[in-house]
DNA sequence: CGTGTTTGACCAGCGC
DNA sequence: GCGCTGGTCAAACACG
């Protein structure tokens, strides 16, 4: 959940040497996650290196996390990765062990994550995402087909003509299909993409323009941003966003997409990200 | 059988 | 050089 968390919530930190730090507030934003980038002393990467890697800690409210499908000690929130747990350690000066954590979405994947209680705060629970500096930070679980797109272009299909923008050969499209006559909906999607183009530089995910809406794939996997609907499973999921019929013949213009295109929908809307001239992998090695 | 967790051992970096 | 600390390895084990 994190990988996006930091990008969609809360207050960014940005700390890309030693001893400077760039802080991003996100003044207004009601989330209760906290992020900061930072290139210091270094976890993983180059087997017990500690040379200096970017690295990427979010904070989670314990409660949060409680409430979801996620209860215990420390387990980390979902973000719609496989991890897989390859240590744990007690660590000098806080009560509570670090759990050591690599990605197991992709054979070879060098992403890192740990997961321990604050020290400082027993309810906060810190994530510390490690990934080399070249590397884009990971969003969702189609991270390893998509990640390699830096460059966003948004189109509003239901009100706004189609945009697109393009930076080092690579382009993503993001196309939002509004169903309904809801202004306030389509408005919203139309701050959407226009938020989506403004922070495409750092966004280098797939996952639709950040709002308050809840977005969510087709099959019903729950964005990351959606920790309302974490502990829903998926049978609530399809009483309380049922899949129309309509739904079908929008997905029918979709069938163009590239085959590592993720469709996002919503109760009333459809947002299908597209990607485009993709450039050859350079982290995890498989793609789609 | 494949995947994930646990846990003791190993090892690199760092401070003294 | 030595010891401490933290990050990783890998074997054993659990689970579906």
């Amino acid at each position: 959940m994190e990988g996006s968390l930091s990008e969609l919530y809360g207050n960014v930190k940005y700390d890309m040497d030693m001893d400077m730090e760039i802080t991003s507030d996100n003044s207004g934003d009601n989330s209760p996650f906290s992020t900061t980038f930072s290139a210091c002393a270094s976890i993983s990467s180059p087997k017990r290196s500690r040379r200096a890697i970017q690295k990427k800690v979010v904070t989670f409210p314990l409660k949060e996390v409680q409430g979801s499908r996620f209860k215990g000690e420390c387990t980390p929130p979902s973000d719609s990765w496989a991890w897989r747990k390859y240590g744990q350690k007690p660590i000098k000066g806080s009560p509570y062990p670090r759990g050591y954590y690599r990605c197991s979405s992709s054979k070879g994947c060098p992403a890192r994550k740990q997961v321990e209680k604050s020290r400082a705060d027993p309810n906060t629970l810190v994530v510390t995402y490690s990934y080399d500096h070249n590397h884009p930070w990971p969003i969702s679980r189609n991270h390893h087909q998509n990640r390699h797109n830096n460059v966003v272009a948004a189109a509003a299909t239901s009100s706004a003509p189609t945009t697109a923008e393009n930076n080092n050969n690579s382009t993503r499209v993001v196309s939002s299909t509004c169903t309904t006559n809801n202004k306030s909906m389509q408005t919203k999607i139309e701050n959407n993409h226009v938020a989506f183009q403004q922070n495409n530089d750092e966004h280098d995910q797939l996952l639709p323009p950040t709002d308050e809406l809840a977005w969510f794939t087709s099959d019903h996997q729950i964005l990351e941003n959606n920790l309302l609907f974490s502990n829903l499973n998926d049978l609530d999921m399809e009483k309380i966003f049922p899949m129309r019929e309509e739904d079908d013949s929008l997905f029918a213009d979709l069938e163009e997409l590239p085959e590592c295109s993720v469709v996002f929908r919503r109760a009333a809307g459809v947002v299908a990200v597209e990607e485009c001239n993709l450039p050859p992998p350079t982290w995890c090695g498989a793609t789609g």
